[in-house]
Order: C-alpha cells, then structure tokens, then sequence
DNA sequence: CACAATCGTCAGAGTACTTGACTACTTATA
DNA sequence: TATAAGTAGTCAAGTACTCTGACGATTGTG
C-alpha cells in the first residue's frame, strides 16, 4: 500500500520541476504568438526545426545534432514541412552526398515572424532580470546543464558524435 | 563537419534555448539513472501516471481527469504499465462499469527510487551551486516563468474548464 | 421504466520519436 | 593512390502518446 510518507515523496518540487515549467512557459508564450500571428498548422517541434534554419540552408543531420533526436527524427520532420511548404530541400553543392533544406518565400516569413517573436521572449525574460542579473542567469542555466551532464556522459540518440556549441 | 559558415548559421541564441538544455540535461540523466536502477522500460509519462495512483487504487477515468488527457490515452497508459507489471487493474466492487488500477509491489518499488533518483539530481545541483546560489537559482526560474506568463492576457491561472476531451 | 450520463473499450488516425540496415559519397591514412 | 573509416541521407519497422468517433454495458435519475 501507499502510505502518507510515501504519498509525500510523490509531491513534485525539485529542480527539474522548475526548469519543466520556465521551460515550457516559453514554449507556451511562443506557440501562443504563433497562432496570434496566423500559423495555426505549426506545431512546437516545427518551430524548433525551423528554427535552426539558416539564411544559406542547413543540412537536416545538423537540426538533428542541435535538437539532439535522430537524424531520422529529423528527417521527418523535415519532410512535413516540405509538405506544408515551408522548407525547400536541394542538393549541397559542396558535398554531393548532403542536401541543405533552405526556407521557403512561406517559410522566411515564418522565420521573420518566429525570430520576431523569440526576440521578444528574449527581451522579456532580459528585461525582468536586467542585463547583469540576465547574463548571470544564462550562465547559471549552462552551469546546470553541465551539472547533470557529468554526472554521466552525455549520451546521444542515433548517431553518435562530438558536441559542439 | 562543422565549417565556420555552418557553424555561424547555427547560431540560435536565446534564454528558450538555454532553458531547454538545462532541462533536457535533467530529463536525460532521470532516464539514464532510471535504466542503471533497472527500469528501462520506464518513460515520462508513465512515471506521471504513477504519481496519480492512490492507495486504494483509481479509476483511468480519473487519471484522464488529472492528467488532462482523454480516457482513451490514459487507459493506454495504463494498459502498457499493467502489462510491464506496475500496475494491477481489477473490477470495482461498487460499479460494475468500472475497474480500479492499484500499484503491484513493483509499481510501488519504482515509485520509491523514482522519487530517490529525482532527489539525487535535485542535490546534484545543489551541490553544484551552493545553498544560497541554488536558492536564488529556483528563485530565478519561477520569476522568468512569471515573466513568460505575464506576456499573455492572462488566460492561464485558475481557468475552470469542466469539459474534459 | 425510460433515458441520459458514465465507464471502459475498439478502431482509426496522426505526431514524434526510436534502431537497424543500407547506399552514396568524402576524408584520412598507410 | 587505394582503401578504410567516417558522414549524409534514406527506407523500413517499431514504440510511445495522443486524438476523435463510435459503441456496449451499466448506473443513476426523473
């Protein structure tokens, strides 16, 4: 049976707690905007592909590297995107096994909008913390990740591969 | 490999992202601490369902209710965990319509180095920062999640929504 | 007793991931 | 410079988690 100090072990207050929900407050603000801005159909994980789509293409093993999920997981993702219209998938001219998925006309205005919106995110967060007590929480939060990190190593899905940021 | 020119491309430099690996960094070091303690067939949501299941056993109608989710998810939910042997589901005696879920003697021993793993991390951290620092640490994340929520027309708090799916 | 609501369930679907195996190509090195 | 090792993308199969819709059994109520 479950008794009452068991009961109490169950209640949720710890540091992934927090993280959880300042993570997903973000999350929540930026997909809300999202639709406020008129794309309904874009879901998170969208978001977050495109996201890491730069202005000359990126090659979808690199979105995989970033949001560390499968380049399979990526590719996938990718491929809805190219569906809906967003995305655009081409051959890398400089490496003839690669493609560079590229935005679309629909997919910079996303872009334009999205970058507009995680600036404003940004900044909020910024101004509430201002920019001393700002830079100090950035580097708390990689102080974090780097915590848990160590504490066994950072272990991949699908491929394995050196970090790098 | 990472060039300069796609390395500068994937540049995505914002407090979302920096929430994001924090938390990510928990979740994998629960996980990958839930599998040396031997339950590697254990997920997020399962260890969610879990938490919701009383000492005299619930109703998936009720775990539903709890978890935001449609009764047709939770009895998924509960379907998997019953058949990896952490849940027991029997007939209520009170209602013939429906059944109760109640922790096994495994179900409960996972509720028990669960909350065990959760507290080690959490320490972890605290140890990495220091009494005060850590404080002001989980003091800083609910204030960014104040900040994010603040953003929208205050749509979220205690919104009473009885109609569930 | 008739009818509405509730509980569980099946069927079908879609998103978001996983591993494994494979081809095509590039890079390093012996 | 031939070749072994590594990388990019793809196909296939599978798991997890969620949804809507429909339905039978049961219960509670007017």
């Amino acid at each position: 049976m479950v008794n009452d100090a068991t009961r109490a072990l169950m209640l949720v207050d710890h540091v992934g707690v927090d993280l959880w929900r300042a993570f997903r407050a973000f999350e929540e603000a930026m997909f809300s905007a999202l639709v406020e801005a008129g794309y309904a159909d874009v879901t998170l994980a969208d978001s977050d592909v495109l996201a890491f789509v730069g202005p000359d293409g990126t090659r979808s093993v690199e979105l995989a590297k970033n949001r560390r999920i499968s380049k399979q997981a990526a590719q996938e993702q990718v491929k809805r995107l190219v569906a809906r219209g967003y995305l655009d998938l081409a051959p890398d001219p400089m490496d003839r096994r690669a493609k560079r998925v590229t935005l679309t006309k629909k997919g910079e205005a996303l872009m334009r909008d999205l970058v507009a919106i995680k600036r404003g995110l940004h900044d909020s967060v910024g101004t509430e913390f201002g920019e001393a007590g700002f830079a100090e929480l950035r580097v708390n939060l990689e102080r974090v990740r780097r915590a848990l990190d160590n504490r066994r190593g950072g272990e991949m899905p699908g491929d394995r591969d050196e970090e790098d940021q």
